[in-house]
DNA sequence: TCTGGGGTCCTAGGACCC
DNA sequence: TCTGGGGTCCTAGGACCC
């Protein structure tokens, strides 16, 4: 099952102020160059949506009330959306803030009246927390999704494999998940409009859309014929990386003002690192340049570093390097390649000289043959196959 | 008055090692 | 006689998602 928030940050904004029930609203950035985030479904009624500039839709509907994103009280709401949920099941996987994947096999193993169980699951959610939300259920992950994208707000889409010409053949190839604005043109180009004259050019393996897609192309070929991931991924969020970058209300090629906005970005993604127990091995500094194009730097270093200073002084080393002089619209700092320094001291101190002794000699080799030789033995047993087919 | 901010994953070339 | 094949790490750029 695929659960999607409706219109989170409004529902959100209009759960702490009832007032504003029922009315277009818009969160988002209230700056010159803020967009919408979300807007309400009255907002939508206006062709008001998410990554508007907000300028426009205020142009759309002057007397649209705008809202400013709070996501510390977001993350808190979704923290119950997730809680609520795990009382149905506790094999949950967050996929982003407003949405989730839950296997229900077992909660829903002796249910008859399915409908009526997924309608009580919505009501719920409505009645407990305030939160509207969307729901697909279907064999596969990205089935679930697609359907729980079908029926907004407060929509229920189960998807059987018997469906999918019914269901999912018919709609535009930019619905599919993982399509987006530069793939879904290439496809078009190709006479691909649905994703139904997808699936059929598909099933000849025509070369030409696994050079618009690159591998991407056998993932939605699986996923597409009702094939493709139904695992849940419980580990908690363990992030790659870590970054803040902030779009200047005008473009500048003004040093201070870059220098002043790198050394606060870098303090910022010191001190989240440190927050979150991790450490770095990379700084990124990107720049939008006043064509919207993205350029990015990155060096690397051997010891991992959530200190400011060190943020700072590598990523203001790229900047001069590489960007003085260029006329920008947007700065940002990422830190890389993170990793948990405190898990790290664990392992070590796991493989102590005690526990080294006590091995067999045996053993050990064993151990190591298990945990650093297990690609080259397969390929080794490939190899031998090979030359026994010869 | 064009176009936020936080991420992940993929591709491709080059340096370097054996 | 201008030169293989396998691998890792680093860097830059792009596509996509919410």
């Amino acid at each position: 099952m695929h659960v999607d928030l409706n219109a989170f940050f409004a529902t959100a904004e209009v759960l702490r102020n009832p007032s504003l029930a029922g009315k277009p609203l818009i969160v988002g950035g209230l700056g010159r160059r803020g967009v919408v985030s979300t807007a309400s479904y009255e907002a939508r009624a206006y062709g008001i949506h998410s990554a508007m500039p907000t300028y426009q839709a205020i142009q759309l509907l002057p007397s649209i009330i705008v809202k400013p994103c709070d996501f510390p009280y977001y993350e808190m709401l979704s923290r119950s959306f997730f809680a609520y949920v795990r009382s149905y099941s506790p094999l949950v996987e967050e996929a982003s803030i407003d949405e989730c994947y839950v296997d229900m096999s077992r909660p829903m193993a002796d249910v008859e009246d399915v409908e009526g169980f997924l309608k009580a699951f919505q009501n719920g959610l409505l009645k407990q927390i305030g939160l509207k939300c969307s729901i697909g259920v279907a064999p596969t992950k990205f089935l679930a999704k697609m359907g729980s994208d079908m029926k907004k707000p407060l929509g229920i889409t189960i998807l059987r494999r018997r469906d999918l010409a019914a269901k999912l053949y018919p709609l535009p190839i930019e619905s599919c998940f993982g399509i987006g604005r530069k793939t879904a043109p290439r496809l078009r180009n190709l006479g691909i409009a649905t994703i139904g004259d997808f699936q059929r050019r598909a099933r000849a393996d025509d070369p030409a859309l696994l050079s618009a897609m690159g591998k991407f192309y056998y993932a939605v070929k699986d996923w597409v014929n009702g094939r493709g991931d139904d695992s849940i991924d419980l580990l908690p969020f363990d992030p790659k990386s870590l970054g803040h970058s902030e779009t200047f209300e005008r473009d500048t090629s003004d040093y201070e003002e870059i220098r002043g906005k790198i050394a606060q970005l870098s303090r910022e993604v010191a001190m989240g690192a440190q927050e979150e127990g991790r450490a770095g091995k990379t700084v990124q500094l990107v720049v939008k340049d006043t064509n919207f194009k993205s350029h990015d730097k990155s060096i690397s270093f051997r010891d991992p570093t959530n200190k400011e200073s060190d943020v700072f002084e590598r990523a203001i080393g790229l900047y001069e390097k590489n960007f003085v002089g260029l006329e920008i619209r947007l700065v940002g700092v990422t830190l890389q390649n993170l990793i948990k320094p405190s898990e790290e001291t664990v392992q070590m101190s796991l493989w102590n000289y005690r526990e080294y002794e006590e091995m067999d000699q045996t053993k050990l080799l064993m151990n190591e043959l298990n945990r650093r030789m297990e690609k080259p033995m397969l390929k080794l047993a490939s190899e031998v196959k090979k030359h026994d087919d010869r």
